[in-house]
DNA sequence: CTGTATCCTCAGAGATACTG
DNA sequence: CAGTATCTCTGAGGATACAG
């Protein structure tokens, strides 16, 4: 495999993800935690109307989230992870351990080095 | 660990990733791989020269790329992974194994599902 | 309750030209 | 060779209003 070609791969990954929403959406619902649309409101009440319905649809059309629409008056709609989208939990667990073991602060780091 | 920190920590380790480029200049850098700036150009055609240098900046104050300069003329710039960025190739395939599993296409994925 | 529609802003991508 | 400087422009995201 090409470096352009895992790159690639990996961007598509990672477009999945992208967003200032979707990670905030995607954790609220690991562990098979199943919400609604105004539960999802209230859990992230920074997000606006139209980017919360707008990323539920991405993530669902990327088969990331299941979206149940029960025909009820006043409407219900219920969104929970895909069985594909609960797999992806041990990945992102994995960053998080990457992410600590970052080095603190390297002593000479605000400099280049430079060789001669 | 609420959900809202795990997502802020996830989402600011997939910060270090984002941009059209940086996973572009990561795998050309994979497996101890050293590269000159200009190498780099050749590698990755389509970037322009300012973003180029802007993200490899960002990489390296991130602590993912090592630069180092030589003081010679014609000067001489050598970008690796530092041991950090190195270790983010095993994720970094776990996130393609993870697309590998996703699903080909639901039958009935175009209307979302009605319940009574 | 669960959304669309419309308008607006502003960080960041890209093109081009220039420099030690 | 290895970069800055400057300009433009796109599109993700936000505010607000409206709708079934």
């Amino acid at each position: 495999m090409t470096p352009d070609a895992a790159a690639e791969a990996v961007g598509e990954a990672l477009a999945l993800l992208e967003g200032r929403w979707k990670l905030r959406i995607l954790f609220n619902l690991f562990g098979g935690k199943v919400l609604r649309y105004s539960e999802l409101e209230r859990a992230i009440p920074e997000v606006s109307q139209k980017m919360l319905a707008q990323q539920l649809r991405r993530l669902e059309s990327d088969g990331l989230v299941r979206r149940e629409v029960f025909g009820e008056v006043p409407p219900r709609v219920e969104y929970r992870l895909t069985e594909w989208g609960q797999s992806l939990c041990p990945t992102l667990d994995s960053l998080l351990q990457w992410t600590a073991r970052r080095v603190p602060a390297l002593s000479g780091a605000s400099e280049a080095s430079v060789a001669d």
